[in-house]
RNA sequence: GGGCGAGUGGCGGAACGGCAGACGCUGGGGACUUAAAAUCCCCUGGGAGUAACUUCCCGUGCGGGUUCGAUUCCCGCCUCGCCCA
């Protein structure tokens, strides 16, 4: 006999109970939301948009971690759909993606196929838990009809530009109209992305013509294309060829192979879609101060973006070779440059951005990017083997693995020379793999003395290092202090090392340095370790010998040797003595007024290269001519259908870093070759990554059956922004930056009617595994374990073991399926223990121990209700007039509640259940009004077991729409309250006060309890604080 | 290395600068039962003392500070997590 079969007739069935009311509101369509122009619509309701990041449909399926944020919005929309809010909540599924690909490779079977499957899974599973989704909104970014409008928003972006005088995008038309009336010069702007230096992939950038009257059709193209939103450039990617495919940054392990099979990965250049993002680093800047985010994720974001100040400057080479002008010359064009700063470095000089122009005194060296195209000119005979050789090995450095500085620094002489043009200095100039082509210019002015990398580099290569900023005492004080040891220890020891150093760099570098020679031997004699190391000794020697410390100072401070002594007194800019701040801008003033830099702002965002060598993606809506010119198609020609394909798989090239990736696309060959006009166009291979669906799938939820528009304009007026929008940081910068970039193009091209997609934005947090260590170190999950007393738990073979948190993960066994806790509990029970966790945005344990408390607290609601035993309306419920303290139970709990959703704190408003749960259930009498508004407060949290009590109460509407109950105050008013009587800050007694004492009373009650009375018998009150319904505090002497 | 966040009973966690540990789990005791399960009630941070308690002491990672009063605010340190490098 089951356990089943004996439950009473009138037992809380929560299998029978879900099953029948997800069916109903199915059936009734309960949470079918209604747009503007639909039937049912009510505009006087305030609408409330929430949005769940959409899951990607894997064949894995849900794990407990994955609902427990659409639990939360569910909460938070069925309660606000009480508060009669019109409520938009929809979900779909983000399946277009490697996953599925990957998958296909495998088994053979088509991506369209598992996708499909894994979508009606998930589905099944999602629906399971009871979320009132308007499932007609359901959206898949693979179908048809969503990608169709994928493709046209990259039209927009395709046909648009970036126009400065409005500060948004604008159709490519006013572009023309600009260029023909002469109001925008006819100039080819050419992104940092495209200027990757290595030779031969691309199109050959034609000079820009000198107006757009003379300009043949190939420059016009050239000049309007490289200003497009989205185009096409030649940028360094990860290709492996073993793979045949790009891989991105985090795919390429530190040795510079592939993540997957330990293939070799070269960084070459590749024609990709870019898109043009770059353009608005500073609105997507700004904007974040208006939006209601985490401040992690804000700061997270400007840190991507990275916007920081600074300046280009100009360095010139100098020239080699029989002939070739001299330096004179050099310096005497560079004087003449009466034009100012060219937009574009030209030949002869080597462009470098620097966020601290005011060291330029200081810089002693320069270096280039591997990849600069200056390397191959300016590197002479005698060192082309060893540079050759130095750049092709960077070439398999990944960026991150290139720029971490614990690495040992590496780098070659390229021979050549240039000038700093603030002090006419000769310095060499190197190309090393610690400067990357991709940020600012790709070359670098090497100031030592004020970088922590170039100081390690020239340190590591035997570089001139000279202090430009004299450090703070503040820097030098943390100097003086070493680890451990006392401090006359500690001084010896630093005044040791520094001894021995300086005797070694007086050796390398005494010619001509007298004065730092002197000062040197004078602190050596005068300074010995036992007379110790004064603060002002350490800056001064810094200033004099920073080459003798171990780090460099690269704080503001104050300029010195700027100039130094060495220099022509000519035309120089003199910052000595100037703070940090002043001292930039004074030097900006001087490049710019000499035509030799001028002040700039850089970002490390870069544009977002947006092709893939995939098959299970959107094709591009675009043609390529037989002159490489590109053809968009009309909006009209949309959706450019993926087409068939029966195999997947990349084509591989063995180890060959030049050959031209052929992605699967190409195979299909009759998909590929268009004619149209007499001419042949071929279709773009690449497909668009994963990124693009998700950046504006929750613009389709609004009308996602619109075969013309990407959704309704009067559902974007209405719905739009998001009010609410919870998922997982991980989709912190890229998911949310990117589509607050395409939202941005959409609502300069007048397509959307906010700036901002989403206003409000909470990231949950992981769920974790409970598991358990056994003294071995072995980790058991919590099925090997039992527990033996409070907190004691040992393993079946009787050793005791410590609890601890893990990663919810397959290969420890310790993942937890819905499924299985839904089956046993139900789905109300589930939503219930996965809020009682804990707050939304903590990481906390999984616990199924836990779950049958919850599922205690529903069961105990139910009897408040039902006669276990007929099945009946319990006789304890009561349908005469509530007693006072059951009134106030209820408004203490509407109170609660009320103010925990609003607040997503749902693990306390879950706690104010318990509580009403517990004062009504050993009750003889239930007051039947009282009763029936708890169950409203439970509905939006337990909504299956709510609507069942609801309809056995005798309502026959769903409560999905009943009104939230009223709070008020004065009905949750205690008469009295116990108050703490502290002396000195101890509580030494509580009593009880009528509520609403004022402190007189409060005051003189306190002072009337009798061991308060004996506590400051003898002693002097000097002062009393009375803090009203809360506390008095007596303070004696 | 830098930035951000977090450290509270055996566990998950509560606490507008005002009685630390709400609520749940675990554990213990009791009622009901022939018995068990289920259910209901009571206790459950540590220590000390008492015949009884309305007793005392300690306690929110560590060390300081501000305050009548600090889990909460400030400074320094330790540990863990996340992001960036």
């Amino acid at each position: 006999m089951t356990l089943r079969d004996e439950r009473p007739v009138g037992a809380y069935d929560f299998a029978a109970i879900e099953a029948k009311w997800q069916r109903l509101w199915a059936e009734r369509g309960t949470f079918r939301a209604p747009n503007p122009a639909d039937a049912g619509f009510d505009r006087s309701r305030p609408k409330l948009y929430v949005l769940d990041m959409f899951p990607y449909p894997s064949g894995a399926g849900l794990h407990v971690g994955h609902p427990i944020g659409y639990c939360a919005t569910d909460i938070y929309v069925r309660y606000k759909r009480m508060r009669g809010f019109n409520v938009l909540h929809p979900m779909g599924y983000d399946a277009f993606g490697l996953p599925a690909e990957q998958y296909a490779i495998e088994t053979g079977v088509h991506p369209a196929i598992t996708t499909r499957k894994n979508i009606e899974t998930m589905g099944r599973q999602l629906k399971r838990f009871g979320f009132s989704y308007d499932w007609d909104r359901e959206i898949a970014t693979c179908d048809v009809s969503f990608y169709k409008f994928t493709q046209w928003i990259f039209l927009q972006l395709y046909n648009s530009w970036y126009d400065p005088a409005a500060d948004a995008a604008r159709p490519v038309q006013e572009l023309i109209a600009k260029l023909e009336s002469g109001e925008v010069p006819p100039r080819v702007d050419r992104s940092a992305a495209e200027f990757s230096g290595a030779p031969g992939t691309g199109q050959k950038i034609r000079p820009a013509p000198d107006s757009w009257q003379h300009a043949g059709p190939a420059e016009r193209r050239q000049v309007i294309d490289s200003r497009r939103l989205a185009y096409l450039a030649d940028v360094t990617v990860n290709w492996c060829p073993a793979l045949g495919t790009v891989l991105a940054n985090e795919e390429v392990t530190n040795e510079g192979l592939s993540d997957r099979g330990n293939h070799p990965v070269y960084r070459r250049p590749l024609r990709q879609w870019m898109l043009r993002i770059t353009r608005y680093a500073d609105r997507l800047l700004g904007d974040l101060e208006g939006l209601d985010w985490p401040e992690a994720i804000k700061s997270m974001q400007r840190n991507w973006i990275g916007r920081s100040t600074g300046a280009d400057i100009d360095f010139p080479i100098v020239p080699v070779g029989p002939g070739a002008p001299t330096v004179g010359d050099v310096k005497n064009r560079m004087a003449s440059r009466a034009g100012g700063f060219p937009e574009r470095p030209e030949s002869g000089v080597i462009r470098v951005y620097t966020t601290r122009p005011d060291t330029v005194h200081g810089a002693t060296y320069m270096v280039l990017a591997p990849e600069h195209p200056v390397v191959e000119t300016i590197t002479t005979a005698g060192q082309r083997v060893e540079v050759d050789r130095y750049v092709e090995r960077a070439r398999h450095r990944s960026d991150m693995d290139r720029t971490t500085d614990t690495k040992e620094k590496t780098g070659v002489f390229t021979g050549g020379y240039a000038i700093n043009p603030a002090n006419g200095r000769r310095i060499p100039v190197w190309a090393a793999d610690y400067v990357l082509m991709g940020y600012g210019t790709g070359a670098i002015m090497g100031v030592p003395g004020s970088d922590v990398r170039d100081f390690a580099f020239a340190k590591a290569f035997g570089l001139d290092i000279i202090t430009v900023v004299e450090p703070t005492l503040e820097w030098c004080e943390e100097i003086a202090r070493l680890p451990k040891g006392t401090l006359s220890e500690m001084r010896a020891a630093a005044a040791d090392r520094l001894a021995a150093s300086m005797e070694r760099w007086k050796r390398d570098h005494a010619v001509g340095r007298k004065e730092h020679v002197a000062f040197v031997d004078g602190y050596l004699s005068s300074h010995r370790p036992e007379l110790g190391l004064t603060v002002e000794a350490i800056q001064k020697l810094y200033v004099l010998a920073p080459q003798v410390f171990a780090a460099p100072f690269c704080e503001a401070g104050v300029a010195v040797h700027s100039p130094g002594d060495a220099v022509e007194p000519d035309g120089v800019c003199d910052l000595n003595r100037l703070p940090t701040e002043t001292a930039k801008s004074r030097i900006i003033e001087w490049l710019e007024a000499k035509g030799l830099g001028r002040g700039a702002v850089n970002y490390k965002l870069r544009d977002w290269v947006f092709s893939r060598q995939k098959y299970w993606g959107e094709p591009f809506p675009v043609l390529h001519g037989p002159d490489g010119e590109v053809v968009a198609l009309d909006e009209s020609e949309l959706p450019i259908e993926l087409p068939e394909l029966s195999d997947f798989r990349p084509r591989s090239y063995a180890d060959d870093p030049h050959a031209t990736p052929s992605p699967p696309l190409t195979r299909v060959a009759d998909w590929m070759k268009v004619e149209r006009g007499g001419m042949r166009y071929t279709r773009d291979a690449n497909t668009m990554p994963q990124w693009a669906g998700s950046c504006w799938y929750y613009l389709r939820y609004l009308s996602p059956g619109n075969g013309t528009r990407l959704c309704d304009e009067d559902a974007e007026r209405y719905w739009m922004p998001v009010d609410l929008y919870v998922g997982g940081a991980e989709h912190a910068v890229l998911h949310l930056l990117y589509a607050r970039f395409w939202h941005k193009v959409l609502f300069d091209l007048r397509h959307v009617s906010t700036a901002e997609p989403f206003l409000r934005l909470v990231n949950q947090g992981m769920v974790q595994a409970v598991a358990f260590r056994d003294p071995s170190g072995r980790i058991l999950n919590q099925d090997h374990v039992r527990s033996a007393s409070a907190g004691k738990f040992e393993s079946h073979d009787g050793q005791s073991v410590e609890q601890i948190t893990a990663k919810m993960s397959k290969s420890l066994k310790n993942t937890v399926s819905p499924d299985e806790i839904i089956g046993e509990y139900g789905a109300d029970a589930f939503r219930l223990y996965e809020m009682f966790m804990g707050p939304i945005e903590a990481s906390k344990p999984w616990n199924s121990r836990d779950v049958p408390g919850l599922f205690k607290l529903l069961q105990r609601t139910w009897r408040l209700v039902v006669d276990e035993e007929t099945g009946e309306l319990s006789p304890k419920l009561d349908s005469g007039e509530p007693d006072a303290a059951a009134v106030r139970r209820l408004h203490k709990t509407i109170k609660s509640i009320g103010e925990d959703v609003e607040a997503l704190k749902f693990n306390t408003a879950i706690a104010a259940m318990f509580e009403f749960v517990n004062e009504m259930t050993p009750r003889e009498r239930r007051p039947r009004a009282v009763i029936e508004s708890f169950v409203l407060l439970l509905a939006p949290f337990a909504p299956h077991i709510a609507e069942e009590l609801w309809q056995r109460l005798g309502h026959g509407e769903s409560l999905a729409n009943a009104a939230w109950p009223a709070f008020d105050p004065a009905l949750a008013k205690d008469d009295e309250v116990e108050i703490a009587v502290q002396v000195t800050g101890k509580v030494r007694a509580r009593i009880r006060v009528p509520v609403d004492a004022d402190e007189k009373t409060m005051e003189s009650a306190a002072m009337a309890d009798e061991t308060i009375r004996k506590e400051i018998a003898g002693k002097t009150v000097k002062r009393v604080i009375v803090v009203k319904g809360r506390l008095v505090n007596i303070v004696t002497t």
